[in-house]
DNA sequence: AGTATCCTGGAA
DNA sequence: TTCCAGGATACT
């Protein structure tokens, strides 16, 4: 769930609360999240970045940390930067510090940055800043949407490949940072079949399912993230993006497009796929 | 191309 | 009690 809008949030509120602050002590608390902890103990935070759907956190030192949350992972910061202290979502289950606070980050200035992570499936990794974009991961990510996928780019891509055009656009070596719900209702704004050959698209289908992608994201980005699983901002709050979706997650529900048919779901590439059969032929 | 794997909480 | 959520990878 948490896909370039949401991690995108993640960046900002990350780089607002946690610049100037210097990183005193690291505790971590679950063996699979060792890092080198002496490598960014005393350095000041600098600034934040997102590769897409990778966090990072630039230090004062020459050093970075990186994270992918994948689906259940939650940075929470509490401390000085933050005003009228807030609620704390459910979302965040057993608060922090609790049972899931994998790693804790104890700044100055009663400071903390929590990482909790339920399913454990998120990563964070301590790499020098000049190596980031070598970064296995980071490397292997396509053009991103707002960046560098431009419509030539994206036609190219597609051109490219015969595999279903919804697991293309899931694919982080294709493009960086569109995952399920937003690859799901890119497809349906632009009328397309999620299951149809990536090839198969006509230039006119490449450039709408383009628009349309930009669309959701600026959408999703505008209501702060979809948190339909886990998802909560580092001040402790949901998005709302899941209020707003086309299609996903809408099951059963009449297309409010064609009115004709209902939405359906089916599994493709292994995740819930919702579309219109109707409107998505 | 499809499926198991990593994990757990929460819904059915 | 079982199933399901979705990111990424490994494997068939």
């Amino acid at each position: 769930m948490p896909e370039l809008p949401e991690v995108e949030a993640i960046k900002n509120q990350l780089g607002k609360f946690l610049k100037g602050h210097r990183i005193v002590d690291v505790e971590i608390r679950n063996p699979k999240y060792e890092i080198q902890k002496e490598n960014i103990i005393g350095a000041k935070i600098t600034g934040t970045r997102r590769f897409g759907k990778v966090a990072v956190i630039d230090l004062s030192n020459g050093y970075s940390l990186i994270a992918h949350v994948k689906l259940t992972g939650q940075f929470i910061y509490r401390g000085p930067n933050l005003k009228n202290p807030q609620i704390l979502s459910k979302k965040v289950v057993g608060g922090v510090p609790g049972p899931h606070t994998l790693v804790i980050f104890n700044l100055n200035k009663d400071g903390v940055l929590y990482y909790n992570d339920v399913r454990r499936f998120g990563w964070i990794r301590v790499v020098k800043t000049l190596e980031v974009p070598e970064e296995p991961f980071i490397k292997k990510l396509g053009p991103e949407p707002f960046r560098d996928l431009t419509l030539e780019k994206f036609s190219e891509i597609l051109f490219k490949t015969k595999r279903q055009i919804k697991v293309v656009l899931m694919d982080q070596t294709k493009m960086g940072g569109v995952g399920n719900i937003y690859a799901n209702d890119a497809l349906y704004l632009s009328w397309i079949n999620p299951r149809w050959s990536a090839t198969s698209l006509n230039r006119s289908e490449v450039s709408n399912l383009y628009k349309a992608i930009l669309k959701v994201l600026k959408a999703g980005l505008k209501y702060g993230g979809a948190s339909e699983l886990a998802f909560v901002t580092p001040d402790g709050k949901e998005g709302k993006y899941q209020d707003y979706t086309l299609v996903y997650g809408k099951e059963g529900e009449v297309c409010k497009r064609c009115k004709k048919s209902k939405i359906t779901k089916f599994f493709l590439g292994g995740r819930g796929t919702y579309w219109c059969p109707n409107c998505q032929k």
